[in-house]
RNA sequence: GCCGCUUUAGCUCAGUUGGUUAGAGCAACUGUUUUGUAAACAGUAGGUCCUCGGUUCGAAUCCGAGAAGCGGCUCCA
């Protein structure tokens, strides 16, 4: 079956979703219905009622009794104006804002839409003369098509959720409730599809983050907020010691700053207009002052730079700063590490000639590909740009030069990337490095992103060779971004196996019994010596001694379920030998103590 | 924030139509066992059934409000 058979069946099963709802709800107004990832949706307003999921089965019978009933999808046209009256004759006023739509522009794509005018009716000329209509039995939908020819030509589906969702897309509209369903060819592709998804479950990182002990959330300390154990603290610091050092290599200098800062500095930098109702407030009791929870560095930055003239000569100036930030995410928006209210960023910025941006941008981007090819990640890259939309500051020439450069960077940088309009920061274009979960959402991880309009704001300068002042550009990059969301998706792309020089616990002695203390001291003798160097540099080994009176099943067991990348079994023969029984994933191996150290160095 | 769902021991989960003292496995603790490759045996202890309010002779169970979590929507500097 090819790609648009698959989507015509699964854009059948969205009509005769919508005819099942209408037999069981005959009220129900219909907004859209299209094909997604591995399936298919339809909005539903059933006014006060509410589907839930103990519908689903009702909902799916009816669908069935369509299906084997074997209707044809018939095609139609009407002429525009007969279709909006339809529209309204069906009370289907959804519909009818979508025909406006039509009538009045040709097409009922929000965004080649204008704003103001969306789903409104229009007296003018019609830009279309007629719209396409399907029929399966007593079922008419507005629609562009194609469809299978018969009901029956629609493979296996199953209905997976509901959830609400705005009409169009807009916070002010209605909700609807949106129907999803998953369909495939053939039974045994919809078994395969959720059976991965079984699987994906097991690898959630909420799930693993707490049977490795790596962060819990407090409901007294409040949601959004993680804790991290000394099993997760090992993960996000090496993680962003690795993210430092290769920007260091770079010329990058560490910098601190202060987690409150007065309201002034966002109103400069045009965060607070944009984002004010998602900080949090801090109150002074001794001053007039009114304080935030920093929701992000680069404005801090901005004064570190501010601090002192700068010549060309200086430039660029690089600053790093590993930091968390605190923003006030409405409750709906949280979930696990991925979405938190106190997020660490691995951010840096530049403050850079225009004539350096090039090679800064190509620094950057090594920097992240270096570091996502060490841990085993391939990211696709999103070139995110402005949109007609409004909240942008800058002018328009500077953000398409801005663009343009990004995207050649992106070339050179021989990046798998895909454009998206509307994906912008409010100050510049930015290059995202996109990580997908377990379940198959993307998450943006690295970010590189120029900015012309910060620095201007906070009239930065520095003088050039002929003794003017001039602008720099900043270069916002963060490697890991959000280090909390980097390892939700982290955890979930290895399943809790981290490579292993950054294992939390990289090794653990299980000994058989306790006639060998003596044996495991002169190991622990060895152990202690072994420093990694590579990624991360003077990365000392990470190890324990389990000599619980247990079985050695037990031990290993134990071990196995916490992902413990070296297991050292130590028994009387191991050590009658001067050996020991290093067991790994790859399976089971005798190396002698005096190899030992070279043996963990070797790892990679 | 909005829509739907969920919440029982540290963890994973049972708990019938509202009916005595809410159960199991793992973990913990005590004792026995000295163990060679994914879980030795026995015992002990562990509960605000998310919270608050209501209905009832009686609520883990029904109703209302709230909190937290999950899936979406919106948003994501």
């Amino acid at each position: 079956m090819n790609d648009e058979q698959l989507h015509a069946m699964r854009h059948s099963l969205a009509h005769i979703t919508a005819a099942a709802v209408k037999r069981i709800w005959p009220e129900a107004k219909f907004g859209v219905g299209p094909v997604v990832q591995d399936g298919f949706y339809y909005d539903i307003d059933l006014g006060e009622k509410k589907i839930s999921e103990a519908n689903f089965e009702k909902i799916e019978k009816q669908m069935r009794g369509i299906i084997e009933y074997g209707d044809d999808f018939e095609r139609f046209e009407m002429p525009i104006d007969q279709a909006i009256d339809w529209a309204k004759e069906n009370n289907q006023p959804y519909k009818e804002e979508l025909l406006n739509d039509l009538k009045r522009s040709g097409t009922t794509v929000a965004k080649d839409l204008d704003t103001a005018e969306l789903g409104l009716a229009t007296d003018g000329d019609a830009a279309i003369e007629n719209v396409s209509f399907y029929k399966n039995g007593a079922f008419v939908d507005l629609c562009r098509g194609p469809h299978v020819a018969n009901t029956r030509d629609v493979g296996a589906f199953k209905l997976l959720r509901v959830a609400g969702a705005y009409w169009r897309g807009k916070e002010g509209n209605p909700q609807m409730q949106r129907l999803y369903g998953v369909a495939f060819a053939t039974q045994e592709e919809l078994d395969q599809y959720l059976e991965r998804l079984e699987q994906a479950k097991l690898r959630d990182h909420r799930k693993l983050g707490k049977e490795l002990d790596l962060y819990t959330i407090s409901s007294l300390v409040g949601p959004g907020l993680p804790l991290f154990t000394p099993r997760g603290t090992v993960l996000r610091e090496l993680m962003a010691q690795y993210s430092n050092q290769l920007r260091q290599a770079f010329g990058f200098q560490k910098v601190w700053t202060p987690h409150i800062t007065k309201k002034e500095l966002y109103e400069t930098s045009g965060h607070w207009a944009k984002f004010g109702d998602e900080l949090f407030l801090v109150t002074s009791q001794e001053t007039s002052d009114n304080f935030a929870l920093k929701p992000m560095n680069c404005p801090h930055h901005t004064q570190i730079y501010a601090s002192q003239p700068r010549s060309y000569k200086d430039m660029p100036v690089r600053f790093l700063e590993t930091t968390t930030d605190y923003r006030d995410e409405k409750t709906g928006e949280l979930g696990g590490l991925n979405r938190v209210r106190s997020l660490t960023q691995d951010d840096s910025h530049v403050f850079a000639r225009p004539d350096q941006i090039e090679q800064e941008i190509n620094n950057l981007l090594s920097s992240a590909r270096e570091l996502y090819a060490t841990i085993g990640m391939s990211l696709r890259v999103r070139l995110s740009y402005r949109d007609e939309g409004e909240g942008y500051l800058g002018e328009t020439n500077l953000w398409e030069t801005a663009q343009a450069q990004l995207k050649q960077a992106v070339i050179t940088n021989e990046l798998d990337y895909f454009e998206q309009d509307g994906e912008a920061a409010f100050y510049g274009p930015k290059i995202d490095f996109m990580a997908t979960d377990a379940i198959g959402r993307e998450h943006q991880v690295a970010t590189v992103q120029l900015d012309f309009v910060q620095p201007s704001r906070f009239g930065l300068t520095y003088t050039d060779n002929e003794g003017n002042a001039q602008t720099p550009v900043m270069i916002h990059c963060a490697l890991l971004g959000s280090i909390e969301r980097f390892l939700s998706v982290f955890i979930e792309h290895t399943g809790g196996w981290f490579p292993f020089w950054v294992a939390p616990e990289q090794l653990r002695i299980l000994t058989i019994n306790d006639t060998i203390g003596d044996y495991v001291d002169e190991i622990r003798a060895v152990l202690d010596e072994v420093v990694l160097m590579k990624p991360v540099k003077y990365n000392e080994l990470r190890y324990t001694v389990d000599d619980r009176n247990e079985s050695l099943g037990k031990k290993i067991g134990q071990a196995s379920l916490m992902k413990i990348p070296v297991q050292l079994i130590v028994g009387p023969k191991d050590k009658e030998a001067r050996e020991v029984s290093v067991r790994t994933q790859a399976g089971e191996e005798k190396v002698s103590l005096n190899g030992l150290g070279e043996y963990l160095r070797g790892i990679s």
